[in-house]
RNA sequence: GCCCACUUAGCUCAGUCGGUAGAGCAUCUCCAUGGUAAGGAGAAGGUCGCCGGUUCGAAUCCGGCAGUGGGCUCCA
């Protein structure tokens, strides 16, 4: 059997490698845990860790949809590799986890894939899933397995990253062996039900300085049923997506004549913003901040001083010169907040300070990373610098948990926090600096009594931050709020208060961000309610729908009632039939539809329909004005 | 930035073998006076992303650029 094995691996050297053979059945109800390799730097699903020792095997019950979903895809992923090597004998095969929702494997192949290359694929692991093929689990030395690989540099790598000691474990279908630490299902025949999805490039061990490999993305499920349901599940989402509902909803635009990333809001999606910002701003206002207004350029010296131009120079636009002189647009609001906190001395009985700006920012993302809204290169961080002394601290971040929760919860947001240590290599000010500094973000998260994950190295190289993400349509993360404790801008501009003892001690900066970006943040919002916003948000919160002609004068007054009770009120006095005017309404997603006709006009009554629940039935229009105000009242959502 | 794919009317999309372009919706005009998801008729609307090449002839084939989409990398 490892003959014929070596020999399907091209392997023909003359010392006979016998690696031991049992089946990972028998293998586990020996006691021994499963074991399974990944390719360093493949994007793990949340909460399973590469563990560092093979005798403990990593805990799969973290993975979305459970072990068994676990062992069912990772099969599929080795049924992928074995289709591919197959039909193309020349890749070179890297390596294929599970992933959240799916799979994945990665080749080196000369040419890339194509979507027939897919089909065929496909096709193939469909003969291989009706061959039943065991998977078999078998042990080997290292020289033994690198005899096995000694063609395929991939492998021979993640052979090198086996930690001393630790088992080299295979496991072999049909003619397919992989370095793998599984688990797996039994044979290839317990596969239902997959898919292969979609392809793309991939740098090997996630690094851009590496060659790019091929990535084959696919997914499988237990049943039928259930890839199905996934699959609708998806289609439900795109309709979700806010670039589509952007056209659909005449939100915004995104100009090729003006630039790649830079967004145009639309009227009604200005109404939108302008609520999220009074909202934004009535609650800062509340919470002790002071608004600031702050340039949209300045001399390239502040971010000499800053360090921005060394470390994020080439996400900056390229300098204007005016009167001999480079003028940047500025990436970053901070140093601008500096400007004026040292425009004059600070008492320690001021602090703590805090500049709070909704600034414009411009950054030269590249262009592959660029998103709709959600990742653009000019966008509008609902900024604040916090100064204040190092006593103050976590009592800050307190604060600012405490309005990031209000914002995030008012907004209909479920969300969970990551805690963003020091980074391993490069990273400036002293360990007891980073520790004060984490630890006055761990103690904020508990007193708030917010679960949080550590995002081990995630930090910044100035700073440790709480960084939330929120997910859009597809259920891709994104940054939004964060919280950052900034190491270095008070060192690098000299940031001081005078404190009881007359000497100049250097302030504590917290820099945040809770919307994130305002782009970021309603793009995202507008996949979370499906473009049905909230009627306190809602740029027409309702549309008084006339049944004919003869009840426009109603209906304008109807309009006025509402408009005098604070409400934002059209009438559609179009010259259509009421189910064209329903239909229309109901498709521009307007919370509320008030149809009013003859039979009304005497009785004072009117017909509104809430949308997502239909007709309401007819009643006074005093009980609708009061029901709509009573919703913005509370920013029902 | 890298890999792959895509770009035809305002939107969603057809367009065969290379022979100068089509539908639905939206828009405009007219007719229809209507109680909860599309009333009817007609008109107008395109330098087929841009630049170059091959060809008697290019939406179609080739190259470059830009933009978009899915990933990778990087980030709010």
């Amino acid at each position: 059997m490892v003959e014929h094995l070596l020999d399907k691996q091209g392997v023909t050297g003359s010392s006979p490698v016998t690696p031991t053979i049992s089946s990972g059945r028998a293998r586990r109800s020996a006691g021994a845990p499963p074991l399974f390799v990944f390719p360093a730097g493949a994007s793990l699903p949340k909460g399973i860790a590469m563990s560092q020792s093979a005798s403990s095997g990593p805990d799969l019950s973290h993975y979305p949809g459970g072990e068994e979903l676990y062992r069912l895809r990772h099969s599929a992923a080795h049924v992928l590799a074995t289709a591919v090597t197959e039909l193309f004998p020349d890749v070179k095969v890297a390596g294929g986890p599970p992933v959240d929702g799916g799979f994945y494997y990665d080749f080196a192949k000369a040419t890339p894939f194509t979507p027939e290359d897919l089909e065929k694929i496909e096709a193939r692991m469909r003969e291989i899933v009706a061959l039943d093929q065991k998977f078999e689990y078998a042990e080997a030395t290292r020289e033994e397995a690198a005899q096995i690989w000694k063609d395929e540099k991939y492998k021979l790598h993640f052979l090198s990253v086996i930690p001393d000691g630790a088992k080299v474990t295979t496991y072999r279908n049909g003619n397919f062996l992989d370095l793998c630490r599984g688990p797996h299902v039994e044979s290839t025949g317990k596969l239902k039900a997959f898919k292969l999805t979609h392809f793309a490039g991939a740098y090997w061990l996630g690094s851009e300085k590496n060659e790019m490999l091929q990535r084959i993305y696919g997914t499988a499920f237990a049943s039928q049923a259930d890839l199905d349901a996934h699959l609708q599940r998806i289609e439900e989402s795109l309709k979700r997506d806010h670039r589509k509902l952007g056209r659909e909803l005449d939100l915004f635009s995104i100009h090729e004549e003006v630039g790649a990333g830079l967004v145009h809001w639309h009227p009604k999606l200005g109404m939108v913003r302008h609520m999220l910002e009074s909202f934004w701003k009535e609650e800062h206002l509340k919470g002790g901040y002071q608004l600031v207004y702050t340039p949209h350029i300045s001399s390239e010296k502040l971010y000499e001083i800053s360090g921005h131009l060394q470390n994020y120079g080439d996400i900056m636009y390229a300098p204007m010169q005016v009167d001999e002189q480079a003028f940047r647009v500025k990436p970053m609001n901070c140093p601008n907040h500096i400007m004026i906190y040292n425009s004059r001395k600070h008492s320690y009985r001021e602090l703590p300070i805090r500049f709070a700006e909704l600034g414009t920012v411009y950054r030269y993302e590249r262009s592959g990373v660029l998103h709709g809204m959600e990742r653009v290169r000019g966008f509008t961080q609902d900024d604040s610098h916090i100064f204040c002394t190092p006593d103050q601290l976590q009592s800050e971040i307190e604060g600012v948990l405490k309005l990031m929760h209000k914002l995030l919860s008012t907004c209909g947001y479920e969300y969970h926090c990551y805690l963003a240590t020091r980074p391993a290599d490069k990273y400036i000010g002293s360990d007891a600096e980073w520790d004060f500094a984490t630890n006055a973000l761990r103690q904020a998260l508990e007193t708030a009594g917010l679960p949080y994950e550590i995002d081990e190295g995630g930090g910044a190289f100035y700073a440790p931050k709480i960084d939330v993400k929120l997910k859009d349509a597809l259920g891709r993360e994104w940054q939004c709020p964060t919280i950052q404790v900034d190491l270095n801008l008070p060192k690098r501009f000299g940031v001081y208060f005078t404190g009881p003892d007359g000497q100049d001690h250097e302030v504590i900066m917290l820099h945040r961000a809770l919307y994130g970006s305002l782009e970021r943040f309603v793009g995202i919002f507008i996949e979370h309610t499906g473009g049905e916003f909230p009627v306190w948000v809602a740029p027409t919160q309702a549309m008084i729908v006339p049944v004919n002609p003869k009840a426009l004068e109603y209906a304008e007054q109807t309009a006025e009632m509402l408009r005098a009770a604070g409400v934002r009120v059209e009438v559609d006095a179009r010259d259509e039939k009421l189910g064209a005017k329903i239909r229309d309404g109901e498709l521009q997603k307007v919370p509320y539809l008030i149809v009013v006709g003859p039979r009304d006009i005497e009785a004072g009554t009117c017909a509104p329909r809430r949308k997502g629940q239909g007709d309401l039935g007819t009643m006074p229009r005093e009980q609708i004005v009061e029901r709509i105000r009573e919703e913005i009242r509370t920013r029902a959502h």
